[in-house]
DNA sequence: GTAACTGCAAAATATTTGCATCCTT
DNA sequence: AAGGATGCAAATATTTTGCAGTTAC
């Protein structure tokens, strides 16, 4: 299972490096015409198995895309915690730490939190 | 749009209570052999929209469905923690706050964290 | 009686897979 | 040359919708 290095895979790694946030899925393959449906759909799988990009789930359950700097060190640490804007509904990646409590006897291994509300561009003066 | 009660609501509504935990579409569905599927779907987006239940969305993109403590208050506060077990994949509700600091310029009107772990059960001694 | 609810089938979406072919290494 | 990658079409899976018949209020 070596992976090689295609014009498709590059071209979709480039949508993502060019944005800094996250992007649907939807996103993605509207700036796409010519890569089969089927094969975006293995390469973000693919990414995300590699861990170079990682899935976020919206609210509405779709999914966005991002390269997250702290998935860039070898050693991610999963602690993500995301942000969407509920008028532009743009995705980004926050990297502030989190402290969770757990009731006794649980063991924490991922944590994935989905910020709603406005960003600095949409929040209401 | 006055909402009636009837067999099909009101047994979804008792599976849901049944379950302390989230429960997810399928473990639902599975549940029930007398109601049409597309019955199901759209009892259950109903309760979401009149906040009698809400929709969780896990890792692998299925959603899980639960009658929260919190969303039983009227004014829900939207401040959601959940827990879903690596082990034996059941979904929790956690009723811990939960402190989040955001970038200059930001609000917050809804949080919903996922974390994955192993529960007081499955967690390794 | 009226409008909400339901079942059924079909439609719309979303995602995956088999297979032949092409391309990277 | 070998096997990963791709396109295409078809298969799956998931969710929604139109419509006619049924039921709660």
């Amino acid at each position: 299972m070596n992976r090689r290095k295609t014009p498709s895979k590059e071209k979709i790694l480039a949508i993502l490096k060019s944005q800094g946030d996250a992007i649907s899925h939807e996103t993605i393959t509207n700036q796409i015409t010519d890569i089969n449906r089927a094969t975006i759909y293995r390469i973000l799988n693919q990414f995300c198995e590699d861990g170079i990009a990682h899935r976020i789930i919206a609210e509405n359950g779709k999914q966005f895309f991002a390269l997250c700097k702290t998935c860039e060190v070898e050693e991610h640490h999963h602690n993500h915690l995301h942000f969407q804007c509920n008028t532009c509904e743009k995705v980004e990646c926050f990297e502030s730490e989190i402290n969770i409590s757990l009731p006794e006897g649980y063991a924490i291994e991922n944590f994935n939190g989905l910020i709603n509300g406005y960003c600095n561009t949409c929040a209401p003066a």
